[in-house]
DNA sequence: GCAGTGATCATA
DNA sequence: ATGATCACTGCC
């Protein structure tokens, strides 16, 4: 059967996510990329997928923990321009970030992919993959290598433990906001706790 | 707990 | 040119 028969509103599982998915606010964007699919084409044209399950959020210029909030420089440059592109910066001298580009242009807002597949970390991420500068200013396409899938799948509210971003104490009362999505991993083991609880001792 | 690691940026 | 900084990780 065909699926534009039976759900022709419904996207299709492994649909690219478009400009328009990014082109609003970076937490809005956090939230719903968790569930969401990070694919990425390796040199021998085989593409793996990875389910989303932490990101963060960076607001723009105000937001004191942002790259942005220092002005535009050579390393950030991308941050403020059009939605939808990464912004992949080295950090610690060995691990690269992978961030997506949010909001309107001139406002330096992004994501940062904190968690995905297999991979528990930003770095863990961007060495799993094998990201590096390479997807710096790339828009996120599969003509880049690099891209954002609708999986089809929409994560509860109750299941986004929402929690302030990591590393970034020297940014003040910023440091304090809650702008760490992630999917509570300690979740499913309780729903099932209460399914079996309900169907009594 | 803290060392490793190197691009980036401000300062000069 | 030089030094501080850093949206982290891995091993003590």
């Amino acid at each position: 059967m065909r699926e534009s028969t039976i759900m022709p509103d419904m996207p299709r599982p492994s649909q690219p996510l478009a400009v328009s998915f990014f082109d609003r606010p970076a937490d809005r964007v956090a939230r719903d990329l968790l569930g969401c699919v990070l694919a990425v084409r390796a040199a021998d044209g085989g593409v793996t997928r990875h389910v989303v399950f932490e990101t963060e959020a960076y607001l723009g210029a105000h937001d004191l923990a942002c790259h942005g909030s220092k002005g535009m420089t050579r390393r950030n440059a991308v941050m403020f321009g059009p939605a939808g592109r990464w912004y992949v910066y080295l950090c610690y001298g060995m691990h690269w970030m992978l961030n997506i580009v949010t909001g309107d242009e001139g406002v330096p807002a992004a994501v940062l992919v904190r968690g995905a597949g297999a991979f528990v970390g930003p770095g863990r991420v961007t060495r799993g993959l094998g990201i590096d500068k390479a997807f710096d200013g790339e828009p996120a396409s599969r003509r880049a290598g690099l891209w954002f899938e609708n999986a089809g799948i929409a994560v509860p509210r109750r299941l986004v433990e929402r929690t302030p971003r990591i590393g970034v104490g020297y940014a003040g009362a910023w440091a304090e906001k809650p702008l760490r999505f992630v999917v509570d991993p300690a979740e499913p083991p309780t729903i099932r706790a209460k399914r079996a609880r309900r169907r009594g001792p």
